[in-house]
DNA sequence: GGATAGGGGACCATTCTGGTCCGGTAAATA
DNA sequence: TATTTACCGGACCAGAATGGTCCCCTATCC
């Protein structure tokens, strides 16, 4: 179904939430946890995995907690796959050489590199900061993709 | 790692070498195996899903086998991911309403369908017919994406 | 009628995914 | 210093998805 996990989407949605707050302000695990209504430990193992990827800065001991490390704006969605699901890579091949048995004989490599860089730079073109406010107008999206393509609606 | 699954790519493999013969070339699946080094069971398996999504059509009996049902050029990507994949939505959410319980208070069900439109549209610019041959040059991904985007190379 | 080839589906091993839990350590505070 | 708070690292597990095989049935050609 082409779909990222679940956990990937569990940490978007925390990092959106921390988007949300004016910058620099510090929550834990557990007011996160409160504030999506996601089981404590899911939360903290991904915050875990958002302080491990360079996303959040975290701060030990009692009054700790994570903040985010970057301005919202300077985070793409991108980055944010790269960093939860490690890395966009459509089809084995894509990930560079080594990956596929028949690279030889293979017609198909090279159009499918152009097609995941096509994806990954769609997801380059929407940044945290629009994640969390539905009225910022990133619409230069639609506007970029959709010359001519019809709907064909989301599925 | 947002990936399509290996099945789906054996079959845009399988769907690529009819792109690559003359229109209405009928072959079957033993002849396609050996084209392709995939074992027999999985390539039979794969075109008879093909033909189930209307994009082969099956010829029965001794000397049969499948054929196009459209000219390449008039197969998108999307379409190959659509029939094989059964869709594209890169979260539950964006696969329609009631698919998630938090659809309530939460601020990012939104810019993620535009994200996921954007890749759909992505997806819908390159067709059969240019994942047949590397000198086709559809490069117009490129143009219309990376205006500004950086590289990032595909990982 | 015999050979060929697809159609449908069951079936299985292995991996991936979503989720839990626990013992350790760092920091704040009293 | 003792205590409490909270992150850290990793083990662990049940269930689902994936990749792949097999088999019997039906249609078609010669
Ligand atoms: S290089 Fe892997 S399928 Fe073409
Ligand atoms: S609607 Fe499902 S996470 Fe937002």
């Amino acid at each position: 179904m082409l779909r990222i996990s679940k956990l990937t989407d569990y940490g978007i949605v925390l990092l959106a939430r921390f988007a949300a707050e004016p910058p620099g302000t510090t929550l834990n695990a557990r007011e996160m946890s409160e504030a999506t209504g996601l089981p404590l430990p899911v939360v903290s193992k991904m915050l875990k995995t958002l302080a491990g990827a360079e996303l959040l800065r975290s701060q030990r001991g009692a009054k700790g907690g994570y903040h985010l490390m970057r301005a919202p704006e300077a985070v793409t969605v991108a980055e944010l796959l790269d960093a939860l699901e490690g890395g966009v890579a459509l089809m084995d091949c894509t990930a560079g050489p080594g990956h596929c048995e028949q690279e030889q004989n293979c017609n198909v490599r090279e159009p499918w590199q152009r097609i995941n860089r096509a994806v990954l730079g769609a997801l380059e073109t929407v940044t945290l900061a629009e994640l969390v406010q539905p009225n910022t107008p990133s619409n230069l999206i639609d506007i970029q993709l959709r010359a001519d393509a019809p709907p064909s609606d989301a599925r």
